[in-house]
DNA sequence: ATACATCCTGTAGCGACTACAGGAGCAAGC
DNA sequence: GCTTGCTCCTGTAGTCGCTACAGGATGTAT
């Protein structure tokens, strides 16, 4: 069974326009159309879009998920890139991590000084403080 | 004492360009201009170029670190304001941590099932599966 | 005088989408 | 048969926060 472009967004949970963005930028191949020019999604190619996604949601780029995808359609001996990249993706998905967990606890210190109410601000303050 | 743009630059650590690109952008006031041209900073817009800075990496917005300074301009009952934008961001860092540290897990449960140098990667088989 | 660094403006590129504009086709109800 | 409204098409431009040129004008040091 083949779905239009609108069937095949929701049964992937990719989005329409980012369907055909990742069409263009060859991540995912050339859709069939249809005889009136419309594009169709077979289940394989629904299949793709849903590994896509899922590699975007691990924070896996675009370029690696390219270099992935060609990986597991060769299938030989590419362990060790996979794992070279997916190592490299965790260190950079850690290392976001720490940014963001220090930005957390300098926030949470600066909100404890903002008592909301008065007229001049202590946060603010302290934000702007040298 | 004022100082040329590059000295600006290493003085606040804000790169050259985006100096200029933050006065296009009006998040700091027009340079002063020398009698050749060039863009002057004194103590004051360095440390304005400062506090972009650590607003930047605290996470704000730069559409919310114009509402900052233009707050701290007026010091006027603004604690609110101050509040709720520092608790919007708050929450919007909390959320990514949570993204990341769940792309996180999920890469190392990944990672574990990768015995490299095998010529079938069951890593990939993992992320490949519906 | 010569070399090199630094500055200027203006524009284009990045990544990964997202949002139009402007048009064609299709399905359903009257 | 006609209208309404939905989905689809292509192509281009916008988003965010920079960053990187190109091409030219100064400034500084030897």
């Amino acid at each position: 069974m083949t779905h239009t472009i609108g069937v095949a967004a929701k049964l992937s949970g990719v989005n329409i326009e980012t369907i055909r963005y990742y069409e263009r930028e060859g991540i995912v191949p050339k859709a069939e159309r249809a005889s009136n020019g419309r594009r169709t999604y077979d289940d394989e190619a629904i299949s793709r879009l849903r590994l896509v996604k899922r590699c975007r949601e691990l924070g896996f780029a675009i370029s690696d998920i390219r270099i992935l995808l060609s990986l597991s359609d060769q299938d030989a001996g590419t362990c060790d890139e996979v794992r070279k990249l997916s190592e490299a993706n965790l260190v950079s998905v850690s290392s976001k991590i720490d940014d963001l967990n220090r930005m957390k606890s300098v926030l949470e210190e600066l909100l404890t000084s903002c008592n909301s109410g008065l007229t001049e601000c202590p946060m603010l303050k302290n934000l702007f403080v040298e």
